[in-house]
DNA sequence: GAAACGAATTGACCATGGTCATGTTTTGCG
DNA sequence: CGCAAAACATGACCATGGTCAATTCGTTTC
């Protein structure tokens, strides 16, 4: 639960995690049960809580590390000059969290309590916050809103988007062009 | 699960819906247990499962309910005239929503998909939508956007405000708060 | 009214996340 | 070292949502 301080505390819970790593790689985050997992790490089921508080608390740490790859590609890339390019940015991170619908849960309910999804994404705000410029603002988006507030919107309406997709799995919604009209009809300046 | 035919099915349906609504009246909805409610109904529960097809949908059903109540108060209120109005005036949804941390699951997983939750909510739309006028507009708040766009935002803002309230119990988070800012950054025109 | 047939109901059973009293290993200390 | 305390691990057990083959009930047909 906290972090061991024992060498065999340790190991035991790198073991844990690698085992749902390649449970989740080879069947989806959906898929991952708990007992499969302390059969592949070779402990009991209470060891599995001693280290997690719940399934969750695990699920959240490999959903987290995953956004923070994708994170690290977004940080080197160049900063949109449009609305739908700002959207089609985030393609790989909406694709991620809509992958499964239990990933998309997973992170909604944690995606503004303490945690490391929420850690990963206030890293994206960050991003954004950046591409918004400083006080004063950077054109072609709106100038006259704090780059926070504009980065909050952003999170809104992805998180909708995303929403939309997922909780009509073959309707063919694209959270892509749905997010890019609300990107666009609010972090533009209106003429 | 689909609409009973006979007399007897009917019945037994009611008494079920009759005795969750009592449970969650008496406990809340998050305390809600099937065993309870099939004890209280006198029913197996077996039978439960017969006509609802999982528990979400009975408590999606008491939800989209209590939701309704409150629009029929919404829908003979004054439109409101500004951002820090609009966001007051959904306080009572917002209270509801955010009441427990199981409601709020609950909604935000059936707010976009078919089900009577995602009724009631669109009827909310509806509302705003009526109260941003026609194609032109209606001043204080932007008139270049249409009001579907607009009621939108409003609706992933407000998801949004509640998100953060309720992952974050005791911090003393202001859902009311939180979506004015955003409604007036976003919904009246910039300056 | 008897046969036949689908609707409705039953309850034993299952899957799975989570608990906890107990046992085992490691560590720090005299 | 010897030993007590803390950290760690165990697995039987529990709570609860959900399944399904078997059974009973209601309705229709002749």
């Amino acid at each position: 639960m906290t972090e061991p301080v024992q060498r065999r505390a340790r190991a035991t819970r790198a073991n844990l995690v690698a085992a749902a790593e390649s449970i989740v790689a080879r069947e989806g985050f959906g898929a991952l049960r708990v007992e499969q997992v302390v059969k592949a790490a070779g402990v009991a089921k209470g060891t599995f809580f001693a280290h997690f508080a719940d399934k969750d608390v695990l699920m959240e740490q490999l959903v987290a590390k995953r956004i923070s790859r994708l994170l690290d590609a977004l940080q080197t890339a160049r900063r949109p000059s449009s609305a739908k390019g700002l959207a089609a940015t985030l393609g790989p991170i909406v694709e991620l969290l809509t992958c499964e619908r239990y990933v998309f849960d997973l992170v909604q309910r944690a995606s503004l309590a303490d945690g490391p999804v929420a850690e990963a994404l206030s890293r994206l705000d960050l991003i954004l916050t950046g591409w918004f410029g400083g006080l004063f603002g950077a054109p072609p988006f709106r100038t006259d809103l704090p780059p926070k507030v504009m980065a909050e919107g952003i999170r809104a309406f992805t998180l909708m988007a995303m929403a939309r997709h997922v909780a009509n799995p073959g309707k063919g919604t694209n959270p892509g062009r749905a997010l890019a009209v609300h990107v666009e009809a609010f972090l533009m300046p209106p003429e």
